[in-house]
DNA sequence: CCCACGACCTGCTGGC
DNA sequence: TGCCAGCAGGTCGTGG
């Protein structure tokens, strides 16, 4: 469940469980995900509190009150639950990580692909961390626009749909968004990224702004079954424009609904989009 | 530097 | 009905 609204309502989900809590046990039911665990990882979050939960793109930061800071990804198929105090954790299939907290409560992460990550970093070395430095800017943050967007698509010959799940053009858009992101702003996902001139781009840093709040007003997209933190499912999917609608008319009225949304392949990746509003 | 593509995993589904 | 190729919300490394 992983872009940025749906990583933003896990951390949401999320901090009222960890902020504040201690770890008390570590339970590592597998050496690693993609990659292993590092070194001492359960050693390092074993007796440690966690003193915020933030969020960069779609990576989940947690303070921690020994000066690391513990880094998780979702990937493309991890999800955190919750096992409360009383209840039995009996394992399921996929799960790997299992933390108890001082108050008794347990967190649980699943993740079936295993494409989601764990790490550690010192929060004094964070300024320094690769992935995190080669990010860039976040849509909802106060320090993007179109001009910034301009800015770093300029020159750039990949289509505009591939640019935008760069995550270092810009952070948290992946396959969803960046579809129903380049509808809004009606701007077809074949074009050259350089090509995008600055008003287009004002719309576009705009329309990706729109579509992820009112995605996380929505408590994110629940595509698969999957659930969030407390066990309720996301419901913007069921306000997707063209993710997903191969072959649906176009819902948008100046099409008059006599066009359809056409289904093709970017950089491996599916892309949905009306030909004729997307220009 | 910039870009294309395969690899990493498991589970579900749609078409035969 | 049953099987399996193909596809799934992501990232990274390796080529050209």
């Amino acid at each position: 469940m992983p872009e940025l609204p749906e990583v933003e309502t896990v951390r949401r989900g999320l901090k009222p469980l960890l902020v504040g809590a201690r770890i008390t046990h570590v339970d590592l039911r597998r050496a690693g995900l993609r990659a292993p665990f590092p070194e001492g990882f359960a050693r390092i979050l074993t007796g440690a509190a966690i003193t915020d939960l933030r969020r960069r793109a779609k990576y989940l930061l947690a303070d921690l009150d020994n000066g690391y800071v513990w880094l998780s990804h979702l990937g493309m198929s991890g999800s955190f639950r919750e096992v409360a105090k009383e209840q039995a954790y009996t394992p399921e299939p996929h799960d790997h990580v299992v933390l108890t907290l001082q108050n008794g409560k347990r967190l649980v992460f699943n993740d079936p692909r295993r494409f989601g990550q764990m790490d550690l970093h010192r929060r004094a070395d964070e300024g320094a961390h690769k992935v995190l430095a080669a990010l860039g800017p976040e849509p909802l943050g106060a320090d993007f626009n179109g001009k910034i967007l301009f800015d770093r698509l300029l020159g750039k010959k990949v289509p505009i749909k591939i640019a935008l799940m760069d995550q270092g053009v810009v952070a948290g858009v992946g396959n969803i968004y960046a579809c129903e992101a380049l509808f809004r702003a009606r701007i077809n996902p074949r074009k050259a990224s350089g090509k995008i001139n600055r008003t287009a781009c004002d719309d576009l840093a705009q329309a990706i702004r729109d579509v992820m709040n009112a995605a996380l007003k929505s408590g994110g997209s629940s595509l698969r079954n999957h659930r969030q933190v407390d066990g309720k499912e996301g419901l913007f999917q069921h306000h997707f424009a063209v993710y997903d609608h191969a072959g649906d008319r176009c819902p948008d009225c100046t099409c008059k609904g006599r066009h359809h949304i056409e289904i093709i392949v970017q950089g491996g990746r599916t892309t949905f989009f009306c030909p004729v509003k997307q220009r």
